[in-house]
DNA sequence: CAAACCGGGATCTGCCATTTAA
DNA sequence: TTAAATGGCAGATCCCGGTTTG
């Protein structure tokens, strides 16, 4: 208890349990290229908890020149809900920072991220994926004020568990940083002439659990290019991003830029004209998610295999298969003699269970 | 009844650069 | 000055099935 208040007395401002290291004395100098030693007894400990040395110090080697460190009570901490030793040892090696923690914020932090989860095993479960989501901030207020500012925005608690589950650093960015981005995507919706910015940003951020570890910049320039590249009317960039478009926002913006040039090119080859273009990703935008390599083969293997191209542009989704399923499915429905200009492509974009139902009506013989 | 529409699930972290705090 | 905190980036689908429609 009296050790407690001391610490918290030096280090008030964080819930931090190291004390900051103390200034070396001039004798002793600092062996290794003016820095101060690292902490033998930390590393024994750490080592101990089958930690990965090399890692941590490649990571964040300041951490292991710490004076004082709270491993002990972060693997006891963890261990209560539920880890085994391992997992521990790799969220240490990967986040070393987190043994900095004091058990108090620990339990802070945890209950915060319980109340948004259904289970400590959730919890654990993401914080072992990414330990650098729940360690790197310290803030548990900004935490708190990150949650408070969604529900705010009318999340409700199952849009929270899909966010923090999905994209759990969203919740360590400073609600500053989070509340810009909202601000972002209202001003978007009002751009484009929208009636209800915050409906709008709710969608999109449903759509996109990744928009919030994206930078504003980032969204801007996809959207900025989309726009003049296809030459999109306000209400079909509004309808666009509103919808499927709101998971393509979040492209790195070179792949976006080369993936709609490559498209371009591909349907210019085959006679297409820029209308064509604009209207296959208004169809379907996140034909934009396909490599160029690889939404080429695709084409190609549907053409190849008797789909109309026409057929392709009305319904891109089609391309989200994989090459593999793709050719399997033209080679059945190809032996049956299927006709896609007549029949439609739907058959391709089913789940097997319903694409193989459907080989069987249309032939009971070879399928029944 | 089957086809078409539509949205969602898994997973997406680990590293670097810059700014801030001590 | 160092280390902590924070922002930002690269990477580049595939599939399933509930619900609505015809």
């Amino acid at each position: 208890m009296f050790q407690k208040q001391v610490l918290r007395f030096l280090w008030p401002v964080r819930g931090c349990a190291s004390l900051p290291a103390p200034r070396r004395p001039c004798s002793s100098r600092p062996t290794n290229q003016g820095r101060p030693p690292e902490n033998e007894s930390l590393l024994e400990s750490l080592s101990l908890l089958g930690v990965d040395l090399s890692s941590a110090r490649r990571r964040q080697p300041g951490v292991l020149r710490r004076l004082l460190t709270n491993e002990r009570g972060l693997a006891l901490f963890l261990k209560s809900k539920g880890a085994e030793p391992e997992a521990v040892a790799s969220i240490i090696s990967r986040f070393p920072r987190s043994i900095t923690r004091s058990c108090q914020h620990l339990e802070e932090r945890w209950t915060l991220w319980r109340n948004v989860f259904r289970s400590d095993a959730e919890v654990l479960g993401v914080l072992s994926r990414s330990p650098e989501s729940f360690f790197r901030s310290s803030d548990n207020e900004n935490l708190q004020e990150n949650i408070s500012f969604l529900r705010t925005l009318g999340m409700t608690g199952r849009d929270l568990h899909r966010l923090l589950t999905t994209a759990p650093r969203t919740f360590s960015n400073s609600v500053e940083l989070n509340r810009s981005m909202v601000e972002f995507l209202k001003s978007m919706c009002v751009r484009f002439g929208g009636a209800d910015p915050q409906s709008f940003a709710l969608a999109v951020i449903s759509r996109n659990l990744y928009i919030f570890i994206r930078s504003t910049g980032r969204i801007r320039a996809n959207v900025d290019f989309l726009c003049s590249s296809l030459g999109l009317s306000d209400a079909e960039a509004l309808g666009l991003f509103h919808g499927h478009g709101a998971q393509i926002l979040d492209v790195s913006h070179e792949s976006l830029k080369k993936n709609v040039q490559r498209l371009r090119e591909k349907l210019g080859s085959l006679g297409c004209s820029e209308d064509h273009l604009r209207r296959m990703i208004l169809n379907y935008s996140p034909v934009l998610f396909v490599s160029s390599e690889r939404l080429s083969d695709k084409m190609d293997c549907l053409l190849d295999g008797g789909v109309p191209l026409e057929k392709i542009l009305r319904k891109p989704k089609i391309l989200d298969f994989s090459l593999d399923c793709l050719r399997e499915r033209l080679l059945h429905l190809n032996a049956l003699g299927y006709d896609f200009q007549r029949n439609g492509v739907a058959v391709l974009d089913t789940s097997k269970k319903r694409f193989f139902s459907k080989l069987q009506r249309l032939s009971p013989d070879t399928y029944g």
